[in-house]
DNA sequence: TCCATACTAGAATCCTGATTCCAGAAAACG
DNA sequence: CGTTTTCTGGAATCAGGATTCTAGTATGGA
């Protein structure tokens, strides 16, 4: 009973995705959305509340495709090889799928999830739990036992450094270029390796 | 000729300053700026001819302030000690200035030059070019020749890591610990260090 | 002292873009 | 078919804050 949906969740999302790719995120007006997905502005909220929280469900949505492969790299078994799949599963998804990657630097996940405590829906406070988690998996099997220590430095280098990477091409517009990869390799490899040095 | 100023250029940056770092950056209305410096808002317009300059020139003081002792320690006539003074002068800075660097984070470079040609004054524009050029003397110094290779990598061991390392933190409004500055030394060396690897 | 100049004041205005609202329209179901 | 429910359409409203405007006011110099 009742009339079957014209447009969906996605496909103002992905409207989102558009305008933000052509024209930047400061042009994202409710109004141009709708222009983009060919709907009326009030269509627009009838599925979201707000206009913040149609760009917040962009950003956990794109989240969650980024951290997909990440995570699955990260389980390998192997902890060496497990860093470097995860390293090189960043590069590649932002290789393919330059528009989203851009929506990664629109957001801060605390700004958020501060704000929405439950409308992004009950697995958005999860999207820092479940890297959390696979990090803590990760360096106990690296190192044994967790210590903040040793967290700290997995963390930096399995996200932190691969974003660093990433970050200065997407914000200038760029896909980032084959050369950084390698960079980032040595850089997340260095500190994973090391249990001290930097005095 | 003319009446003394009550309020300086710097008296209603400084405002902002306080603003940002007492309410965040969203709160920083004119009208919030202007109460914060005891003056009206007419004063701040009598200055800053928008609300967008102004912010841009807090933006601009603050990445000059940054980086002198950036630039200052990079010139250490031994590449490797002016390396390790260089990540290390970031750290410092960040620590002395909470609330300024917190200030680096909220714009865009290539935003804010893009939309002010010189509105911003000429040394603005020198902004890149003052790092880029430090970079290209190291990397002469360091490596004997600027190959677009070894710029890159000396760029992302001095530039993008020490921003990562901050960058979280400063995001979520923390200082940096001190344990984070021995881990982005260590990532930095081992990029400035190898000639090749991460294949 | 008096003028010229540049600054302070802050209320009034304007703009932009989010949000609301309600009259249809279209499907599902009996 | 009629009923019910959910969705579309887009004009009208609202809100928040940037910006403007017109008086005053203080200071330096003749």
């Amino acid at each position: 009973m009742g009339r079957k949906p014209r447009f969906t969740d996605d496909d103002f999302l992905d409207a989102v995705l558009r305008v933000t790719a052509r024209t930047g995120a400061g042009a994202v007006t409710v109004a141009a959305v709708a222009a983009e997905a060919g709907a009326p502005v009030g269509s627009v909220y009838h599925r979201f509340a707000s206009r913040d929280l149609l760009l917040a469900r962009l950003w956990v949505r794109t989240v969650r495709r980024f951290q997909q492969p990440f995570l699955t790299a990260l389980a390998d078994p192997d902890p060496d090889r497990g860093a470097d799949r995860a390293v090189r599963a960043v590069f590649a998804w932002v290789r393919e799928h330059p528009d989203e990657a851009a929506v990664l630097l629109l957001h801060r996940r605390e700004d958020l999830i501060a704000r929405w405590p439950e409308e992004l829906g009950p697995e958005s406070t999860t999207l820092n739990e479940a890297v959390a988690s696979a990090l803590r998996s990760y360096t106990r099997a690296r190192c044994g036992r967790v210590t903040p220590a040793a967290l700290e430095r997995v963390a930096f280098a399995l996200v932190d450094i691969p974003y660093a990477a990433i970050r200065t091409h997407l914000a200038a517009g760029r896909t980032p270029p084959a050369s950084i990869e390698g960079i980032a390799l040595t850089a997340s490899r260095a500190v994973l390796g090391s249990g001290s040095s930097g005095g």
